[in-house]
DNA sequence: CGCGAGGATATTTTT
DNA sequence: TATCCTCGCG
């Protein structure tokens, strides 16, 4: 018997495959980080391939880690020396190694998105870019896929020299990159660009690399972007030095980070970059119900540009889809708090753990927290504002970093008045402008050469009072340093000194403890760092500090790199609160996605988007949160809810509507209260505030929609404008209240959003009695009467099969035929 | 220089 | 709504 007795037919040849390229099309739940690790597996036991020859990248910290583990445990000996890393820290690792090859040195630091903005601040007030017109954000996000293009500054500048406004963005970016570099610094994107740069300048070093690496491996491969896609196609090298055996997982289905500049192509594409690939789908799923993924299938079925793949499972059918539909976000959030508490009840082998809250917005977890902590429900909240970048834990990596690296101006900045000292902008602007006349020396050195030489006149004796305690204090800390303290105690140290505690009390009242909280967390981080170092020795402690580094900067580069899900325990017995993102690569027996509403998910950018990609990115998010879940899926949505300020009514997301209602438990209904869209014949009722929580039209009369990309029923695509999904459009319009087409997405008073324009007016029908028309759901029919009623036409019609039907012209779009 | 008030502004999603 | 930024005063 050998372990891979365990693997299905697909997923064994999957495994078995191990030379030349291969597609693996992994479906969700289908077993892949199994096919990985088994694979790793048989290489090294059946092909004797060095585990040292072997190279795994996942997207997160999470992902590698748990591949590690499983490695280990599958094959233990040996699995230390395979490389199982994210892009980013695989980046790093190597230009710790090498960078000075690209005129930085080995001791760079990472800039987090905080710092990014910072110092696209100071590019933007370098060349006089009125921030008000171009805002940092904007020149950021554009130098940010720039660089996922791997567009370098010239590069971007040749491509838009006849637009003033990129041409700005160019010189911001060359700015940008000049500071960075003044800096030692890499910013997010740069760990990738300045790595393919690297090898694409240095082919020994790019050689060295390939004859490494032999055998890779990349998970999620259809989150990749040009960068990434690059990067792994240098390091797979050519058939002719031998090189080639690439191994990519991924599923188009999945793809969800467009906005990060992912491109859905590399896997498409993958088999016309090389064209000998061995492709296997793995299709049988091992983690959901029947139900679960016929509702999975349906709803990406709508999507056009992907691989046909169809999800199947020996699984139980399981219990349909729970839909549920509230009047407020308040009552759907507390619904969820209580239906957890009922099904534990019901089901005692269910734990919190088993339970995740799943979320298209961030924001969106508050309201869901408070009825928790109402319950008391112990709970989690993953994501939102990574612990890294919280304000008290910038701090104290500052102080570590200026500790560390004096070259890295923004952390000295950050932290000199820090807690207050009384220095303020107009000392800055006076040690800044004295470093760049002397000759490019860093500020920290600045300060030092201002408080030890002879007095230069540039600063008031008051102010280097001021100063020179600050520098005599991280003199002390980096002599206690390579004194041999250990780092908790310089943190401590550094806390004490400051009087940051002090600090963090005096001006903040309120949440002073639970900043102080997050710093001691932060201790306990660094501990934990230390006794791995400890264990490992110094190269192994962390995927990303190459040798030559010390421990202290280790500890930075991993903290820059960390995500929010990597730290996640799940042996805490917690319900889980997530967005749909942080959701991918897991899996729960108790789903909910709550928000389905049209205009939070899909959000409103999407639905209004020219780009017809960007609905369908949304579809994979909710195909994503869909199969998280192995036996029992729940979704709720709110008919008001209050988002930023603003109550908006939002009718039921379409992407509940693409699933079929036989797989429903209850039907999906047009939203009630007074911003109704009104389907039901008694229309009276449409206009009730205290309507039960859930009451469901006639049969027969639900809202439901064509799939879409099918056309509105007999539609011919393209006939309507844009050939886009006008159908669901006539929603946002309020029927027949002639001065009031208001949209009932985006602000519900004032302020007509964009969704305005282009929509369709409830207009008077071009049919009239007697004509024959067709309806989406009953087919054709005649009309038999028509009455223009307190909202809208209504329109009585005799259907040929399905009987007689009252409507409102509005919502039945019934086409003259 | 520090602080507070008031206004603007943002809001998908995050390695 | 919550945060961030700017501006003006003490």
């Amino acid at each position: 018997m050998s372990i891979y007795d365990s693997l299905n037919t697909e997923q064994r040849r999957a495994v078995e495959h191990t030379e030349g390229p291969v597609l693996i099309l992994a479906g969700a739940g289908s077993g892949k980080t199994r096919v990985i690790t088994h694979r790793i597996a048989y290489l090294m036991d059946e092909c004797g391939v060095n585990p040292w020859n072997i190279l795994a990248i996942t997207f997160t910290n999470k992902a590698a880690q748990e591949m590690r583990e499983r490695v280990d445990k599958l094959i233990g000996f040996g699995a230390e020396s395979i490389w199982i890393s994210t892009f980013h820290s695989m980046c790093v690792r190597i230009l710790r190694r090498h960078i000075q090859e690209i005129g930085y040195s080995t001791d760079f630091t990472i800039y987090d998105t905080d710092d990014q903005k910072t110092l696209m601040k100071e590019a933007c007030r370098n060349l006089r870019i009125n921030t008000k017109e171009l805002k940092e954000r904007t020149i950021l996000a554009a130098v940010s896929s720039a660089k996922d293009e791997l567009m370098t500054p010239r590069m971007y500048q040749e491509a838009h020299q006849y637009d003033f406004l990129q041409k700005r963005i160019g010189e911001a970016y060359e700015e940008y990159q000049r500071l960075l570099h003044k800096n030692n610094a890499l910013d997010f994107d740069d760990l990738l660009m300045k790595t393919v740069e690297l090898f694409t300048m240095r082919e020994d070093v790019l050689r060295n690399y390939q004859e490494r690496f032999r055998y890779i491996m990349v998970d999620e491969y259809q989150d990749t972007n040009t960068a990434q896609f690059e990067l792994v196609r240098l390091l797979a090298g050519t058939k002719k030095n031998g090189g080639r055996n690439l191994c990519v997982v991924g599923d188009d289905d999945q793809s969800i980070y467009k906005f990060r500049g992912a491109n859905i192509r590399n896997i498409l594409d993958f088999e016309k970059v090389y064209p000998d690939a061995f492709v296997v789908k793995l299709e049988q799923n091992y983690r959901s119900t029947q139900t679960v993924l016929d509702a999975a299938n349906a709803v990406i079925g709508n999507n056009h540009n992907r691989k046909s793949k169809a999800l199947w499972t020996r699984k139980k059918e399981g219990s349909r889809v729970h839909l549920r539909q509230f009047n407020t976000a308040m009552e759907e959030a507390s619904f969820i708090a209580e239906d957890i508490e009922k099904k534990k009840r019901q089901q005692p082998a269910l734990n919190y753990r088993d339970f995740a809250v799943l979320y298209r917005t961030n924001a969106q977890a508050r309201l869901l927290e408070e009825r928790f902590i109402m319950g008391s429900i112990p709970y989690n909240v993953v994501g939102g504002t990574n612990f890294y970048e919280r304000r008290e834990i910038k701090d104290m990596l500052a102080y570590l970093k200026v500790t560390d690296n004096g070259r890295d101006d923004l952390a000295v900045r950050r932290i000199l008045n820090v807690p207050r000292r009384g220095i303020g902008a107009a000392t800055v602007e006076k040690v800044s402008h004295y470093a760049a006349v002397s000759g490019d020396i860093g500020f920290f050195e600045a300060l030092e050469k201002l408080c030890d030489g002879p007095a230069s006149g540039i600063l008031s004796t008051s102010v280097i009072g001021k100063i020179r305690p600050f520098v005599e204090m991280i003199r002390g800390f980096r002599d206690a340093l390579s004194d041999g303290l250990s780092l908790e105690d310089l943190l401590k140290r550094i806390i004490r000194e400051t009087g940051y505690e002090e600090y963090l009390r005096d001006t903040e009242e309120e949440d002073a403890d639970d900043r102080l909280a997050n710093i001691d967390e932060l201790i306990s981080k660094i501990v934990t760092y230390e006794e791995e170092a400890a264990e490992l020795g110094t190269d192994d402690i962390s995927p990303v500090s190459g040798e030559g580094a010390t421990a202290l900067s280790g500890f930075l580069a991993d903290v820059a790199l960390v995500a929010d899900i990597d730290d996640m325990d799940e042996n805490q017995d917690r319900v889980l609160l997530m967005t749909l993102h942080s959701a991918k690569g897991l899996e729960f027996p108790q789903v909910y996605i709550a928000g389905l509403e049209d205009g939070l998910f899909p959000g409103y950018l999407s639905i209004n988007s020219d780009d017809h990609d960007a609905m369908e990115e949304e579809r994979r998010l909710m195909y994503v949160g869909i199969t998280r879940a192995m036996d029992d899926l729940t979704l709720t949505c709110a008919r008001s809810r209050m988002l930023r300020g603003e109550v908006q009514y939002n009718p039921v997301s379409r992407f509940v509507m693409e699933i079929p209602e036989e797989l429903l438990d209850e039907r999906p209904g047009a939203p009630r209260g007074r911003f109704s869209f009104g389907y039901d014949e008694d229309d009276e009722d449409d206009f009730r505030t205290d309507m039960p929580a859930r009451r469901f039209p006639e049969r027969g009369f639900s809202s439901r929609p064509a799939p879409a990309g099918t056309g509105t029923g007999t539609q011919s695509p393209g006939a309507r404008a844009g050939g886009r999904d006008t159908r669901l459009k006539a929603v946002y319009v309020k029927p027949h209240t002639p001065d009031e087409k208001k949209p009932f997405i985006g602000r519900a008073s004032a302020g007509l959003s964009s969704l305005q324009k282009g929509m369709p007016a409830a207009a008077e029908p071009d049919y009239g009695v007697g004509d024959r028309v067709r309806h989406v759901k009953f087919g054709e029919g005649t009309v038999t009467a028509m009455e223009k009623g307190p909202k809208d036409y209504k329109v009585t019609v005799l259907f040929d099969d399905a009987g007689q039907k009252i409507m409102y012209a509005a919502f039945a779009r019934l086409e003259k035929q």
